[in-house]
DNA sequence: CTCCGATGTTAGTATGCGTTAACGCATCCG
DNA sequence: CGGATGCGTTAACGCATACTAACATCGGAG
């Protein structure tokens, strides 16, 4: 039963090869973001990490638990490094365009799980929905805080939908590809932090 | 053969009731936002009209037909909308005011049809795909076009992008439910207009 | 009235795919 | 030395499902 996943990726952090487990999740954040999770053969994921099949079922316990583990990583990624920049700025808009760099950053950084998170949410199994939903849920309400915080005369309900709108613009990343990285991360911080500003 | 879908549905729109190629796109519409085209399957699309399993055979050639001839046909009401518009204005940033309000009410009106088209293009078959693309190439290029004349210091790659972004934000609106429609269609239009404003 | 085209139905076929079973082989520990 | 354990293989099973075939109904044109 290798089914823990944290003694496991730390324990492989101090050499250079990934274990097989992050090898898979990164094979299948791959495939899942271009074909969908239904489009997506367990056999794709074995080829793409040089193994056949079944092999898979040594390290997660089937097809929906590789997504499951996928989803709730990069969740939970995403809402503690949130709370990180948050809590390190002394203002608040100084935690807002901290906000906004760091989700351009991950955005840029792994456009296939973001994809994947916005894609591929209503192929969970009930339970991990759940947590994922939550997590998200949590994630936007920091942002949702941080927001009212930097402009008292925004409602809550409006700073959870701009949340929500600037992840948008900022998840959108994956579908352009006219800028290098350094341009497009500085265009959409800008754009991002404009609309925020334009939402009074 | 019938194939057509231009008689049909002018024929259909004097009466109330939509012909059944309509009701078969506008449920299958709502499911492939909802469980993504391979989670769907002939049976519930079917089902989901009130007939049942394969007298979809009649309308469509198949499945594939109909994820085709549902994202073509919102990317030409998309582009055809967006030139129109952008046609009646008379100066460059009311033609982009225009442009933003045009599709945040598309958006708003029609968010299953937002869904699939954001999602499920790697599900089109070559042909079809190709097609679409081609089509929203010149949408964007409608609107880079208007970005650049409106503010002229902007290149042209930047001004895509920024309409990539743009899409991502008001495209976010199936996902927050917290505010009412004519609340979120002017807090997404003023978004846009200020991430727009944010991008020189 | 009749025939035929449009539009359904149910039964059947075939293929793809997730999962399990049974087995091979290295590495490590007693 | 030897067995347990980790990790891989191929074969088979079972089920979902896209599509086809064969047959029914029904309304309108001749």
């Amino acid at each position: 039963m290798t089914e823990a996943g944290d003694t496991d990726t730390a324990s492989r952090a101090v050499t250079g090869t990934p274990s097989r487990r992050d090898q898979i999740l990164a094979a299948a954040a791959e495939l899942f973001a271009h074909h969908g999770f239904h489009g997506v053969g367990i056999d794709d994921i074995g080829a793409a990490v040089g193994v056949s099949g079944p092999a898979l079922y040594r390290h997660f316990r089937g097809k929906d638990a590789i997504l499951g583990e996928m989803l709730t990583s990069i969740s939970e990624d995403l809402l503690h490094g949130g709370i990180a920049r948050a809590k390190e700025a002394t203002t608040a808009t100084e935690a807002l365009t901290a906000l906004v760099r760091f989700h351009t950053d991950f955005a840029l950084d792994h456009p296939a799980l973001i994809t994947v998170q916005e894609r591929n949410l209503g192929n969970l199994r009930d339970e991990d929905r759940r947590q994922v939903r939550t997590l998200q849920r949590r994630y936007v309400e920091v942002w949702a805080n941080i927001i009212t915080d930097a402009m008292p005369d925004v409602p809550l309900p409006k700073a959870r939908s701009s949340a929500h709108a600037v992840f948008g613009l900022i998840n959108s990343t994956p579908h352009t590809r006219y800028l290098d990285r350094a341009e497009l991360a500085d265009l959409l911080a800008d754009m991002a932090l404009g609309a925020l500003h334009a939402a009074r």
